[in-house]
Parts: C-alpha cells; sequence; structure tokens
DNA sequence: CAGCATCCGTCTGGATACTG
DNA sequence: CAGTATCCAGACGGATGCTG
C-alpha cells in the first residue's frame, strides 16, 4: 500500500519521502550506506535481525528507486557491493535528522537505553 | 514488531526514531498536528486515506508513547482535541527535514506529480 | 462527534530449503 | 557468497455496526 500513501494524500512531500522509505528496513540499510559501499554480507550483518528475504527484497525496490546501485562482480565466490545512488546520499539530512532526534531521546529516557547494549 | 526493531538494533538513535514513528500514519498525523491542535474529526479530514480504526490506534499509542496529549470536553455533541507534546513537537525537524527532501525530490521528478491534485 | 468492537480478507515477513 | 523459491502464521488494516 506504500504507493497508494502517496496517492491519497496527493503531492505531500512529506508523504512522498515516507513513500520511498516505506519499510523500516529501508531507512536502516540507507543509514548503514551512509557510511560508504558494503556488501551484501556486510548489510545483513550491520541492519541487525533482518532475513535475508527483505534484504534483498529491500535492496531491489531501493534499486529500482534509483536510491541504491548494485555492483556484481564476476568472481568466485560471489562478490556483490551496494552504494548509494546521488540521490539515495541526498537522504543523509534525513537520517541524520533521525539519529539526532533518537539521541537526544534516548539520553533523555536512560530507561530505554537499559535493553541492550552497542550493536554498531 | 515494532519494539523488537529496537532491541535488535540496540541503541542505535535512529532505530529509535523509527521505532516511536512506527507507521506511516504516525508521520502524517504529526506533520499536520505540528500546525496546532486538532480535533479528531480535522484529524480524519487532513490525514486522507486513514481509517478511523488506525487513527484511534495511532493516536493512542502516540499518546502512550508521550507524543500527543489528548483534550476531551464534556460537551454534547464530544469534542477532543489533539496536540502535540512536548516531545512531539520536538520531532519538528525531522519532519521538516522529510519535507524538504520530498520538495526537491518532486521538483526534480515531475512525473511523480502527475497523480493528483493537491491534497492538504 | 468520537469513539469501540468485531469480522475477515490481504499482505508482510520469518523460516526453511535449494542453486550458480 | 549472494541470492531465489515456497510455505505459512500472524499482523495489518478496511468495512460495518453499535454507543455515550
Amino acid at each position: 500500500m506504500s504507493r497508494k500513501l502517496l496517492e491519497q494524500n496527493g503531492i505531500c512531500p512529506v508523504a512522498t519521502t515516507i513513500d520511498l522509505l516505506s519499510s523500516k528496513w529501508k531507512v536502516l540499510i540507507v543509514r548503514d550506506l551512509l557510511t560508504g559501499t558494503k556488501r551484501y554480507s556486510e548489510l545483513k550483518q550491520s541492519v541487525a535481525g533482518i532475513s535475508q528475504k527483505m534484504l534483498t527484497q529491500s535492496l531491489r525496490e531501493m534499486e529500482s528507486d534509483g536510491l541504491v546501485t548494485r555492483h556484481a562482480y564476476a568472481v568466485i565466490p560471489p562478490k556483490v557491493e551496494y552504494r548509494l545512488s546521488d540521490l539515495g546520499n541526498s537522504m543523509r539530512p534525513v537520517i541524520e535528522t533521525m539519529a539526532n532526534w533518537g539521541s537526544v531521546y534516548l539520553d533523555q529516557n536512560p530507561d530505554k537505553r537499559k535493553k541492550l547494549a552497542q550493536s554498531e
């Protein structure tokens, strides 16, 4: 229903952004690609908890949306790298703003921290 | 599964933010409350396409997450107003950054605009 | 007006097994 | 390593009907 959202909210810029970042996974993938090119297996690691199905599916959609580019090397074993396109990179401020907000929130709500130790 | 995301990604600030803004609807609700207090029926209008079930459910969750406050007036017919808490208001930069990104994106991809006319 | 309760189809997404 | 293919449970969310 992601496309429908855009339709129903017309040309709202916020809805547009959400539309391209439709799932949580995509946001986290962008987050991890902001630091540079990553292999499939690296993403699988850094995006804690994602299944290969969701990772592949998300990457494919992001590719067709022009957020990510895929670079496959004809070697054995296979090696595939993903990196942000210019469009994907332009999302940096969005992710950073989220990161800032989350940091402040975590600072002010120490209880939310208790859960686990760092993951990245 | 929203809480699980936070757990599995540890204390990642980005994941934290996504966690509180877990659904698209919530983002759009915050967007609309940024301009001030709104009644239930007004939100139902401005958040195009949302069902009363989803609206109520989202508002309840946002309330318990401390993003939104609810003010019910004992009149007939009933009147209930919703407004952002300080925490909710602090999300303004997040939504604005999304809006900015979406605006630029729409400007550079005029084809995405064709769909419909303005909705808000 | 502002909900709540319920039914129920749809789709998401995890688990598992297999391949170039 | 980097996927693809299937199965399937459970969550999501719309529609409908009913209240204070």
